[in-house]
DNA sequence: ATCTATTAATAAGT
DNA sequence: TACTTATTAATAGAT
């Protein structure tokens, strides 16, 4: 971006290399930084040098006026908020580490950022969460379904031979290709005016 | 940055902050990446957007020759090499889902961002462990010296008492203030020249 | 999405 | 390591 133009390639020179690392650093966090201000996001960046395990962690700036603590709530908000104003603390936590950029770090230091780390896998796995459940509803509805449309075709089947033959098995298992216009895909909920018949 | 600057506070119309959004966020991404690939650094960068749980990752560029697989190592270059391979595999399987920007995660999505986040926790964790390893190193050291020290004094003790007293607990707790020069903090190894007497 | 006038980032030099 | 400055890169606002 100055005095000339670079080559998008590793830089071979070290000194170049570091002094760059550290500028360009600084850059990514500041962007980052502004990026969650201005658009209410939530960002979390982590960089590792090369050589060593340094590291810089960038994070949300959402206000987050209530004082929650660890207390257990069964409300998806006040979790939301309570999660949210962990990170803050987090963030502030880190800040002083961030200027210290190419020292080795302390284990107190790592324990942050570990925590930290779990906080981003737990917002992953809770969405997981959210769809899996879902997807699960969304199973279980075809399953009863299903199972309704087995059991009305079973009863035709009775009445036409006669009641000769004993009704095999009423359980989960799927006795006859039904209809096949449930999509496996993408619809989480059945409307509840679906009919097979 | 253009046609004017704009404050530094979330942008409170709606329509604006999803174009400012859209157009940092493919910033930030690229600064990243350059980041990565001129300084050998390894980068992790998630953004969450406000609304929904909308995403973007950008990671590592390094470039990773051998095509390790799932080999249980012993050597910890090898692990490395492993590691990165595997990064480098996640990274092009994300690819694609960082054009969709603003659609909604499918399971699969979610379950490779969360793989990610655990590789880069073991990171964290694996930092942690070398200094955790170190400490308990350093402090077996200084428990080896404590004693020795400890066990001359008593001896020194019995020595001008005669055998009187029963030499108390030649165990794990150390008995005298000894010397204090030995620093709580920084040093990771103790010279072996280093003597108490 | 695309176009530019501007501001912001930064490579090289000190 | 911290400034300075000539340039390039990013982007706000408009279309």
């Amino acid at each position: 971006m100055a005095r000339g133009k670079i080559q998008m390639k590793r830089i071979e020179n070290p000194v170049h290399r570091q002094v760059t690392f550290c500028k360009r650093r600084a850059g990514l966090l500041k962007k980052a930084k502004e990026l969650s201000v201005l658009c209410d996001a939530e960002i979390g960046l982590f960089i590792f040098s090369a050589h060593g395990k340094l590291y810089e962690q960038a994070t949300k700036g959402k206000i987050c006026e209530k004082s929650c603590r660890q207390v257990i709530t069964e409300d998806p908000k006040e979790e939301i908020s309570m999660l949210k104003h962990e990170i803050e603390i987090l963030h502030k936590g880190l800040r002083f580490i961030s200027r210290g950029g190419a020292g080795a770090m302390t284990l107190d230091e790592l324990n942050v950022i570990e925590k930290r780390l779990e906080i981003w896998i737990d917002h992953v796995r809770s969405a997981k969460m959210d769809i899996m459940v879902q997807e699960i509803q969304l199973l279980k509805n075809k399953e009863g379904i299903l199972q309704a449309a087995n059991k009305h075709l079973q009863q035709k089947v009775d009445e036409q031979y006669g009641m000769g033959e004993l009704a095999p098995m009423l359980t989960n298992n799927i006795q006859y290709p039904l209809t096949t216009n449930i999509q496996t895909q993408c619809p989480l909920t059945i409307p509840s005016e679906t009919y097979l018949f």
